[in-house]
RNA sequence: GCGGGACUAACUCAGUGGUAGAGUGCAACCUUGCCAAGGUUGAAGUCGCGGGUUCAACCCCCGUGUCCCGCUCCA
């Protein structure tokens, strides 16, 4: 199914079973904020919680890092983040790069200019007209974007005296200032207090390069990886939970030795696609796309997204960038501490002695854990027509979620309310919580309904509490995907349960 | 940011300038019951929000919020 019409019932369905409400709903909503409801929080975690597994567990090169969302301003200032907030900028159509209108090169507003396409050396050379009387600090050229400020980040301030304070004093003692130099001073006393909301969790791993790094002795090649939420004032947010304005991201930071590079990013690229692979019931809906040359950041060398082939088309699932030493740079350049690598065992170039050092370079794997989360639901939404027990043709609607992210590992239902069989049944649910494995216990309605209603939320195992059971201490194990169905002794239900998420039996 | 559409019960939707409806779901009980079973009963909506026109507005007008679809934009 790829009508869009699957997104309404993918939205309608979301919050029917409790994954994704809208934000502060009963007072309108909010615009682009979406709460995660039992469900949803369990799939959240679960979807993080494997690709924590996958990234820093299951190897010995990545180690994690959680960082405050609130930092320095300066960090924003190195990153660039932070130049939009008073200054009017530019973007350069040709090299993607941004700068303040007023910083850029002056020329004459009608001089034709040439530079080289994408801002590369070795690029074809591109003819135009700076018809904005400036062109761009980066690549020479004229086909620029209007000019804008940009307010990308949420602004905060920090301290108990309230900013509005500072300013109503400030202006009562300048009252000489007004128009633009009473906004650039008032821009500043903002500033004095200003903190910012994080707009990816990338930069923290740059900042704490050394320390981990040192803190560890890890040795280049190796990774720091971070999940958590991110903030950003989105021009457009769209697609459900797809872009919205506060997400959970899932980044990774790969520093290598430069050089090495391009072999690190086919080996990401791989794993990542791989990753997602492995969760998909429809592996062929991803794809690895690379970056054309005009589509790259000036800091990137080589780019790639992992694509999703949404309701509206292929778009952008994780981004696989090759940053070089850009970033390293920015924050050496900002804050004076040299931010850089030795290695006693690489000869240096130069001397033909042993020991080299330099600033490594940088590939990220940056997944947002929101989007994978809307695609899992995208991907794992069924319709099947399954005749009812009347005979009659009926729509059976499953989200085959693999087992290992599905928010109930199993469901647990006596065939009736009576007879002993509830008691068996919470006997049941008590070991498999005491095993740490979340399960769900349900005694309303009809048998049928109650496995149609866990074929909804994705449980992938219904464990059914009958007559029998109490003669032979066995239950049936139902089978979310196909309605299979086996006795299995309860004695080892816990044990076969673990068995099978282990292995992502369906 | 621009244009278009939508908003009525938890969900999917009817509806008329004059007392708010259906199906599903939900809750309770009954029927010894394995794929949305049958029966009985019940709860639930100030019709997104705020103004205006009118004797009377869910309906007409204005504003606003949220979502969707295009475009635009996009670390």
């Amino acid at each position: 199914m790829a009508e869009p019409e699957v997104m309404q019932k993918i939205v309608s369905l979301a919050k029917r079973r409790g994954f994704v409400f809208q934000s502060s709903e009963i007072y309108g909503g909010l615009r682009s904020a979406y709460d995660y409801g039992p469900l949803g929080v369990e799939l959240k975690r679960n979807i993080v919680a494997e690709w924590w597994r996958a990234m820093v567990y299951e190897r010995e090169d990545i180690v994690g890092l959680d960082a405050a969302i609130i930092m320095h301003p300066k960090v924003w200032e190195a990153s660039g983040h932070l130049a939009g907030f008073s200054d009017p900028l530019v973007d350069c159509r040709n090299c993607k790069e941004r700068f303040r209108a007023d910083k850029a090169p002056k020329v004459a507003a009608g001089t034709e200019v040439s530079y080289q396409e994408g801002g590369k050396k070795g690029g074809k050379t591109l003819k135009g007209v700076a018809e904005r009387g400036y062109v761009c600090p980066n690549c020479g050229g004229g086909d620029l974007s209007d000019e804008r400020r940009f307010n990308l980040m949420f602004r905060s301030s920090i301290g108990p005296v309230d900013t509005i304070e500072e300013i109503a004093k400030y202006v009562e003692t300048h009252r000489d200032l007004e128009g633009g130099a009473l906004r650039e001073a008032l821009d500043g006393v903002i500033r004095q207090s200003a903190v910012y909301l994080r707009p990816e969790t990338a930069q923290a791993m740059f900042v704490q390069f050394l320390n981990v790094q040192e803190s560890l002795g890890m040795k280049v090649p190796f990774g720091i990886a971070q999940t958590g939420r991110s903030f950003r004032n989105e021009i457009t947010v769209e697609h459900f939970v797809f872009r919205s304005c506060e997400f959970d991201q899932m980044e990774m930071e790969f520093f290598c030795e430069p050089g090495s590079q391009a072999e690190w990013l086919k080996y990401w690229c791989e794993q990542r696609l791989a990753w997602y692979q492995r969760f998909a019931n429809h592996p062929e809906r991803l794809r690895l796309r690379q970056h054309h040359p005009d589509e790259l950041a000036h800091y990137a060398d080589d780019c790639y997204d992992v694509e999703y082939e949404y309701p509206w088309g292929w778009d952008e699932l994780e981004g696989i960038a090759s940053r070089t030493d850009y970033d390293l740079n920015k924050h050496a350049e900002h804050s004076g501490k040299k931010l850089s690598y030795f290695d006693p065992q690489k000869p240096n170039p130069e001397t033909g002695k042993p020991g080299l050092r330099y600033v490594p370079y940088v590939i990220e794997p940056a997944a947002g854990a929101t989007r994978t989360l809307l695609m899992l639901l995208l991907d794992a939404y069924h319709e099947e027509a399954v005749p009812d027990a009347k005979g009659e043709d009926a729509t059976r609607v499953v989200l085959k979620l693999h087992p290992r992210l599905a928010p109930y590992k199993a469901a647990v239902l006596p065939l009736v309310k009576k007879d002993g069989l509830p008691e068996i049944g919470h006997d049941i649910v008590k070991k498999f919580l005491q095993a740490g494995l979340f399960v769900s216990y349900d005694e309303q309605h009809a048998i049928g309904r109650r496995y149609r209603r866990h074929d909804e939320a994705g449980t992938p195992y219904c464990l059914t509490v009958d007559g029998q059971t109490k003669q032979d201490q066995t239950v049936t194990i139902r089978y979310r995907d196909d309605m299979r169905q086996e006795r299995i002794p309860i004695e080892r239900a816990v044990d076969v349960v673990r068995e099978k998420l282990q292995r992502g039996d369906r």
